[in-house]
RNA sequence: GCUGCUAUAGCUCAGUUGGUAGAGCGCAUCCUUGGUAAGGAUGAGGUCCCCGGUUCAAAUCCGGGCAGCAGCUCCA
């Protein structure tokens, strides 16, 4: 781009790159001058803003960033010209060794030999880049400049390698876009799954358990009531429940493959001096029920379901709240079926997503992701099963992206990413097809034909994780449930303690009819009541007061601020029991 | 696991150059009986994350560890 002399618009994506790479070559300068005797590796636009890895024999300190981001907006100021230009790999390599920078003489000789290999200078400073880049850091607005922080990185993002230190930034062309920007950051910290689960009385996490979270009373009630749900959804699509072992036999684990493929994320222990593994999934399980007896082919798709608790050794530094623990409960599905049935059980499946997504207002986008290097079974096989994936939903005109090799060890898989409500996105549903435990595991239906038949099965989880996903909804409805979802669906609170006994009535009353209600008879005002209950996000505040008492009525609040003022009890109870059974979002 | 940062009351946080601790909220008691986002007073509550070191003296300085946060790696 520094090449046309065009109209630059930065709602354009290109051009946003382009700016962000810039500002990162705005930055690396900016380091050089202040600190010539940091080592610059890489530093790249990303999908908000920009960032630079160097190799710094100190760490970059929040004054340190601010220091820098001065010295760019002078270089910003300086309006300096950005000119590109070409050196053959032997003048290139011996241009970085003279500068002494390590990791981009690494780099040029790591290119591929037929190569152009580019340089970017700007005034003093020159820096081993492809491009494109603006024409001048004239063009970069200096005060819309900020970092955001300064993290550690791998060279090469090679966990066994040299850890780097990178520099995040974000820039706007207006210094309001920029402060916008930071605000959409802090109310996102505001929805933080961890803060509100502390603050709303959801889970907690402690020192004693970490990666373990503890549910509290209010998130048990939140969590029953989602599995409520999905019970009965699974039951209109044709599931049957099971449940099977935490702790099994290690033999299981070596029959099944994951001894060879996930040991290092299992836990373990001895019983009466036998090997056991603590199940890090749960299809082991369900496989060995389906052997538990004869099947034809006339019970095929068998739709097994399981909420299956799970524990996996995950890294200590990967932990994240409900996001990411090690230890967690997956809305787990076997379903075993005719090769004939793939298709049609697939979109089944696709269907039942649908449905449930939907009714918490999520949306999503899948990615399919095939064979990884560490796998069982044929190539042949794997192609086949990626196929039919594709095709099932193709067939439905859904959009994919794909996703090469992360597909599970034995079969590839339809990723289902969630969507927050600030447009962050997390893995829930998966949906994988599995041509090789029933082999490993030697599963067979009688067919039509009176033969033995290997059937081909389908793993799949909705919601994902339960605590992942009660993470995810936390953040999306930012602990504002719909009311069929609130823990606490009704709050009455007492204008005076003359209404205390009319108060526990109207509770007792709705208790009666299935809500969740509780009472607050504190010695308080009624404004402090509702800014409690308003802070607690419960749907529905009922005043009662005098007033309630003589007419037989209740002052009902919405927690959105809206006063439907008073009416009777029943006329309440009718007006939430719609809003519950519709689960409308609200 | 790696790099950096953080750890003080139930919660959110202060704590000056080392001299064994404070606020607000919450909780308890009392006053107050108040109609749609915080009424007032009094009081209880702390192994300053753990272990070790320096020092006459450590919440504070140093080392190690546990945990959390940010990111990287990983997420079958």
């Amino acid at each position: 781009m520094a090449e046309e002399n065009k109209e630059y618009t930065f709602e354009s994506p290109e051009y946003r790159k382009t700016y962000w790479h810039t500002c990162s070559h705005v930055l690396a300068q900016a380091v050089k001058r202040l600190y010539p005797e940091v080592k610059l590796a890489i530093g790249p636009a990303i999908e908000e803003g920009f960032y630079y890895d160097m190799d710094s024999p100190f760490p970059f300190t929040p004054e340190i960033l601010e220091k820098i981001e001065g010295e760019m907006r002078k270089i910003c100021k300086e309006k300096l010209k950005l000119e590109r230009f070409e050196l053959p790999r032997i003048e290139a390599i011996r241009f970085m060794e003279e500068k002494g920078e390590p990791y981009k003489v690494e780099l040029i000789n790591d290119l591929p030999e037929d190569a152009v290999i580019s340089f970017y200078k700007q005034g003093e400073f020159t820096d081993l880049c492809a491009g494109p880049h603006v024409d001048s850091t004239g063009r970069i607005k200096g005060n819309g400049i900020k970092l955001t922080a300064c993290n550690a990185a791998y060279w090469r993002g090679d966990s066994k390698r040299q850890t780097l230190q990178r520099i995040y930034g974000i820039a706007f062309p207006k210094k309001e876009e920029l402060d916008a920007y930071l605000a959409r950051i802090e109310e996102a910290k505001k929805r933080d799954h961890r803060k509100l689960g502390k603050e709303l009385g959801l889970f907690t996490l402690l020192d004693e358990g970490p990666g373990f979270p503890f549910f509290l009373p209010k998130g048990m009630v939140l969590r029953n009531t989602l599995l409520d749900y999905w019970r009965q959804v699974h039951k209109k699509y044709g599931y049957v429940e099971i449940s099977t072992p935490i702790i099994l036999n290690q033999e299981l684990w070596h029959r099944s493959g994951h001894w060879d493929h996930y040991k290092n994320n299992m836990y373990t222990t001895v019983i009466d001096g036998e090997d056991y593994a603590v199940k890090p999934m749960n299809c082991p399980g369900g496989m060995l029920v389906y052997k538990t007896e004869p099947h034809s082919y006339r019970d095929l798709p068998l739709r097994m379901a399981e909420l299956g608790l799970v524990h996996r050794h995950e890294l200590s530094g990967a932990l994240h709240g409900l996001f990411r623990v090690r230890c967690f409960t997956q809305d787990d599905a076997h379903i075993f079926m005719t090769w004939d049935q793939m298709e049609g059980e697939i979109q089944n499946v696709v269907r039942l997503f649908d449905e449930v997504y939907s009714v918490f207002g999520l949306s999503y986008q899948i990615e399919v992701s095939t064979m990884p290097e560490d796998h069982i079974g044929e190539k042949e096989t794997w192609d086949f099963a990626t196929e039919t994936l594709k095709r099932a939903i193709e067939h439905m005109g859904k959009d994919y992206v794909i996703n090469e090799g992360d597909g599970a060890f034995y079969g590839p898989k339809l990723d289902f990413h969630l969507a927050d409500s600030l447009g962050r996105t997390w893995q829930c549903g998966t949906i994988q097809l599995d041509m090789q435990m029933p082999e490993r595991f030697e599963l067979e239906y009688v067919g039509e034909d009176g033969q033995k038949h290997r059937p081909v099965m389908i793993h799949r989880v909705v919601l994902g994780s339960i605590e992942r996903f009660i993470g995810v909804i936390t953040e999306h409805f930012a602990g504002a449930f719909p009311a069929w979802l609130s823990p606490v669906q009704v709050k009455v609170l007492t204008v005076t303690d003359r209404a205390d006994d009319y108060a526990k009535e109207i509770a007792a009353g709705l208790d009666a009819q299935g809500f969740r209600s509780e009472v607050d008879n504190r010695n308080e005002k009624i404004g402090k009541k509702i800014r409690e209950a308003q802070l607690q996000k419960i749907p529905y505040m009922l005043v009662v007061g005098d007033r309630d008492i003589e007419n037989k009525t209740v002052s009902v609040r919405h927690r959105s601020g809206e006063d439907l003022g008073a009416m009777s009890l029943d006329a309440f109870a009718a007006m939430l029991k719609a809003e519950v059974d519709s689960q409308e979002i609200k």
